[in-house]
RNA sequence: GGCGGUGUAGCUCAGGGGUUAGAGCACACGGUUCAUACCCGUGGAGUCAUUGGUUCGAAUCCAAUCACCGCUACCA
């Protein structure tokens, strides 16, 4: 029997400016699932990619006077280097502008024709160029553009409609009849709320952008982006070529992505998958928003994260950190200096980072630098792992990171506290044999201790997690964990020589 | 305007009809040395937004009010 497979997405970044915080975290949160499912021996595949098309990346990449594919090549590249930078495990990575992804777009515009849910008509209305969205007159504040609130184009032309307003009931349907198609349950509500109003039919296509993809049967008009940007899910796996991929991860698990593109993955992708026949995607998990403080993050306002500066100064593993600990799923969390040095100093240095540390000098002081192997202990320790690991992973199932990782910390300050209680210090001063028998069990339940903490923090902190097992000589490949077998109290039997120190998260000042 | 959410210690939040309301951080004091001035212990601190109701009993249920947030709609 193969693996069970896990498909899980998050949506594609706009490449027209570089990534910012709000965006790595979508990533940090997918990947964090992506890995958690991996090590739960799920067959996880992980896509993301780059939405390049559009007359605002045309724009920028004239303004900045480069050919317009040179530009979102750049881009593209530098998004690379960001996922990698930030350990995210993509399996996949998609861009509007492969010609895979082109053709299926241009088979699925041909399909939804001969599906008869097109039809050519007028609009006439605004349309929000940094956001491409159409906009009602009733939308726009003092005329200018709700989200970003500039100003927007007057546009009358005339487009290829979808005719969303066919599937409004049959979403309704959907809706009802799977309670977690859309998480949390106020976005859900969110969402059957806006289709109950009653859905209009849509512009899929424009005439006056060239930078997209062709309509195949209409030379004048090019395809509206959000719907070339939905269709990368299923382009991405093959669909439409009989791909090997499409047939295996299809449908897919979880779709990330934030609040602020509900209505185009909740309402307009269903609708478009359900024109086509294609089965509808498990779940869209909707999170909030990184705000600096209480703003939210915006490039022209100046407001902004920039992950290479946090990764310099803090580290990869701490954002991860700090995100999934900090910020309530759903909800927008606040990012301010002053949290991240007190989660940093407080839950890295102080309290994983500084139980890591002691017990290296332990190890290399009482033990002459080999981990005491396995041998009959107290049992306390295992105890509160096996009370611990259960509802630990029920968290992470339910998205509360935070809780996960405060059940981690639960343990790691227990084993910090069975230090203090053992006192393993004066147990190394005493000549007698069972003191001696006492102390190596000790440290090897710290190790153990250790140990599993790392398996357990290896979604969120995959970097920490493999060089904490390093030091302590523990062979093996983070990525080729599972929760089964490596989770398991006793499953590392000792024995191994120590590495070289290295302090893990050095203490940061306070400013 | 409609729908929904939130309001609990200085801060961030958990809890949720039944003895003195919890955690972490911060603060104060004590202990300890294996450790990254770290860890462990103890302590102070809250009219659980306001008002009214249901109940033997309400922070917890209900209603209204206020404040903030989200979505949505703007009309005779």
């Amino acid at each position: 029997m193969g693996k069970e497979n896990f498909y899980i997405t998050t949506a594609i970044p706009y490449m027209n400016s570089k990534l910012h915080l709000g965006q790595i975290y979508e990533f940090i949160i997918a990947d964090v699932i992506a890995r958690f499912k991996r090590i739960q021996g799920r067959d996880v595949y992980f896509l993301t990619g780059s939405d390049e098309h559009g007359q605002k990346i045309y724009k920028t990449a004239k303004e900045k006077n480069v050919d317009t594919k040179e530009y979102v090549d750049k881009m593209v590249l530098d998004m690379k280097r960001l996922l990698k930078l930030y350990h995210i495990s993509n399996d996949g990575f998609v861009r509007t502008t492969d010609k895979k992804h082109e053709k299926t777009v241009q088979e699925i515009l041909t399909k939804l024709k001969d599906n008869g849910d097109l039809y050519k008509s007028h609009y006439e209305g605004n349309y929000c160029v940094p956001c491409e969205t159409f906009l009602l007159d009733s939308q726009l504040i003092d005329g200018k553009c709700p989200e970003c609130n500039r100003e927007t184009e007057r546009i009358k032309e005339e487009n290829y409609f979808f005719k969303l307003s066919k599937y409004q009931d049959k979403l309704v349907e959907y809706l009802e009849n799977n309670l977690d198609f859309v998480v949390p349950e106020t976005r859900r509500n969110e969402v059957l709320g806006l289709l109950k109003q009653g859905l209009k039919d849509i512009s899929i296509s424009r005439t006056t952008v060239s930078w997209g993809v062709p309509v195949p049967f209409d030379s004048k008009h090019f395809c509206y982006v959000w719907v070339d940007a939905l269709i990368n899910y299923i382009s991405a796996l093959g669909y439409g070529q009989n791909g090997r991929l499409f047939n295996t991860y299809w449908p897919a698990d979880q779709h990330h992505i934030g609040k602020d593109i509900l209505k185009f993955h909740a309402v307009i992708w269903p609708a478009l998958l359900m024109s086509l026949g294609i089965e509808l995607p498990r779940q869209i998990a909707v999170h909030g928003w990184v705000l600096l403080g209480k703003e939210k993050l915006s490039k022209s306002k100046g407001i902004t994260l920039d992950p290479d500066e946090l990764a310099d100064e803090y580290g990869v593993d701490a954002i991860r950190y700090f995100v999934t600990r900090e910020i309530s799923f759903g909800n927008d969390g606040a990012f301010t200096y002053q949290s991240l040095v007190k989660r940093y100093n407080g839950d890295l240095s102080n309290d994983i980072g500084n139980l890591v540390s002691r017990t290296m000098t332990m190890i290399k002081k009482f033990s002459g630098e080999i981990v005491p192997g396995k041998a009959s202990n107290s049992g306390a320790l295992v105890k509160k792992w096996e009370a611990l690991k259960t509802g630990a992973i029920d968290d992470l199932e339910n998205y509360r990171f935070s809780e996960y990782l405060t059940k981690i910390w639960e343990f790691i300050n227990i084993a910090n506290k069975y230090i203090e209680d053992m006192q393993p210090w004066n147990l190394a001063k005493s000549e007698s044999d069972t003191d001696k028998e006492k102390l190596n069990a000790i440290l090897y339940e710290l190790v153990e201790a250790i140990r599993l903490s790392s398996v357990m923090v290896v979604p969120i902190m995959p970097g920490i997690s493999q060089k904490i097992l390093n030091q302590f000589g523990i062979d093996g490949n983070i990525e080729d964990f599972l929760i089964d077998k490596h989770g398991n109290w006793g499953y590392y039997s000792g024995g191994t020589k120590i590495k070289k120190k290295e302090i893990l998260f050095p203490r940061i000042k306070e400013k």
